[in-house]
DNA sequence: GCCAACGTTGGC
DNA sequence: GCCAACGTTGGC
């Protein structure tokens, strides 16, 4: 099993937006290195659902991959937020998997917070300039942040 | 709103 | 294949 981080603007989708949902698509990625990662994903994954791009940043929760890696379909769609005009039935080369939420966190373990934290130097989100969406956590990493709510 | 960092695009 | 221009991300 294995671990993940996926940023979310919860603008447009919220980890109350995922309660509310119970299952829902994690869809609209369009960075090859995220979409890598998503291809490595299993159900019984579990990832930390971060809120970007708001007041404060943070990690919001904790989520379950419940599905394989499967083609996004969004990226057809013209009317789509998401829709890529350069794929195509014959070339789609994006994914989503179906997530659920394990749990919310009583608090936001803000960004500020998580810089603070001890042992998380190799976890991309720290890296100065970082835009990876979709990024693997150690169960290290893991442990430390989850401890840390 | 600003801007640094990064990915993508397109001319050559 | 290079690289300048441009668009996007995302913290502050």
């Amino acid at each position: 099993m294995a671990y993940w981080l996926m940023k979310s603007e919860p603008d447009s989708f919220s980890i109350d937006d995922l309660r509310s949902a119970g299952q829902a698509p994690w869809d609209g990625v369009r960075n090859y290195q995220a979409r890598n990662f998503m291809r490595n994903m299993q159900p019984r994954d579990s990832f930390l659902f971060y809120h970007s791009s708001c007041k404060p940043p943070g990690i919001a929760g904790i989520g379950e991959i419940v599905s394989e890696p499967y083609p996004d379909r969004a990226a057809l769609d013209p009317e789509n937020p998401y829709h890529d005009a350069k794929a195509s039935e014959d070339r789609l080369p994006w994914v989503a998997v179906n997530v659920t939420l394990s749990k919310k966190f009583p608090t936001l373990l803000a960004l500020a917070d998580i810089k603070q934290l001890n042992g998380l130097d190799g976890l991309p989100l720290l890296h100065k300039g970082n835009r990876l969406s979709v990024m693997p956590v150690t169960p290290q990493q893991w442990a430390i942040l989850t401890a840390a709510t």
